[in-house]
DNA sequence: CGTGAACATGGACTTAGGTCCGAAGGGCGG
DNA sequence: CCGCCCTTCGGACCTAAGTCCATGTTCACG
């Protein structure tokens, strides 16, 4: 009983060394070979593999197809093959239904061990990235704190002001307050961010919020 | 009369498909096949090929590999082959000797045919490619002019300082000059980047120089 | 040699920025 | 109800920033 395969990757070189590579010791079948995400998926469909393989960065997104694959249930099992080590690429693939997330690196011996995993129901990721996901879900858990994290929101109304070089009185203008109390607040802004003048409150807020609307 | 290819890619199941593409025509023989920089270097000397094959970005760097099979004349000629379409690689690739720059994404024909043409001694780069190097040689021969590049070097020298959030007083301290000759060349400044004040300045400043050393 | 550019400084003045004290209304939570 | 925070504003005042007029020296180039 041969465990079919459905593949799709848009390097043809790729390809042909990965049928080879896979049906090599006869446990596999690759039963279909595309170049797309839509070819993918039309083959799951066709075919309804055990195991549809798919290159993350193919025309139209492998991420793409392999949630219209999980979708429609097309498939028993999805995995991705990708030089991409990007710890967001693997957690999209996994949320889009992959149990398998491969290094284009990794040797033909182990390519067909991780299937075999896959076609038994065992999820799979490379032990590196694993421990990289989790060091990246672990900081997203707990953000940095910036000072400019505790502006009010009427202070950051007039910091993103001076971010971009306006007057205090071109502030109030635009705020409808007085120019004094634009004074008032900048005078907390600094101190909240221990910055000793406008610029360097403008600096800070570029740093955070990115590149300033000139 | 077959041509001689060593090559030397990092990916096992990338690297099989290609020696397969490679000679099955019988018009070419791999005779020798790696996955580093250092391997690449020792094939190309060990086996004096026609052609070396390299992959652009494998460990120890293909073009660094590239560029010492170049200096020892090991190979007839160097081809890179790669995923990256970025004009600066295929420049470096080009000056550490390579004849030819190839996209993985070749079919097995094509890959055959330029291989062809670099064994006859011409060189080749993907269309898309060289239009590409083609612009961006133009527009580094023209680099555009900023106001902030016609700045007197003692000019540049004050926005330095308020491009960090400094007062006149500070610059003027530290370059040991007056405040007033700083705010005289506030006013030039001021007038030369179309600034209304020094934070309109400094967001110059930090765009055309990057970070502000804060 | 004459000229222009770059660098430096002074005077006078106005506007902008920032600080600190004070006051008040509204919303929210204990 | 009370305290706290957020928002808004006034007063008084001092320093910083910016402008414009003027002057002078040095250096490089035609």
């Amino acid at each position: 009983m041969t465990i079919r395969i459905i593949l799709a990757d848009d390097h043809p070189i790729f390809r042909e060394g990965l049928v080879n590579s896979i049906e090599e010791t006869g446990e596999f079948e690759v039963v279909g070979v595309g170049g797309s995400a839509d070819e993918a998926v039309a083959l799951a469909f066709q075919y309804k593999p055990d195991i549809a393989l798919l290159d993350l960065s193919m025309p139209g997104n492998g991420i793409t197809a392999a949630q219209r694959i999980s979708d429609a249930g097309s498939a028993g099992a999805i995995a991705m093959l990708t030089v991409s080590e990007d710890s967001n690429d693997v957690t999209a693939a996994m949320q889009a239904g992959a149990m398998g997330y491969l290094l284009k690196g990794v040797s033909a011996s182990e390519l067909r061990e991780v299937l075999g995993k896959i076609a038994r129901g065992e999820a799979h990721v490379s032990p590196g990235l694993a421990a990289q996901m989790l060091r990246v879900m672990q900081n997203e858990t707990k953000p940095p704190r910036q000072p400019i994290d505790e502006l009010t929101k009427r202070e950051e109304d007039i910091l993103r002001g001076v971010a971009v070089g306006k007057s205090n009185k071109e502030i109030g203008s635009e705020l409808n307050i007085q120019e004094k109390t634009v004074k008032h607040y900048m005078t907390i802004i600094l101190g909240k961010l221990q910055a000793r003048n406008r610029v360097e409150a403008a600096l800070i807020a570029q740093e955070a919020w990115g590149k300033s609307q000139s």
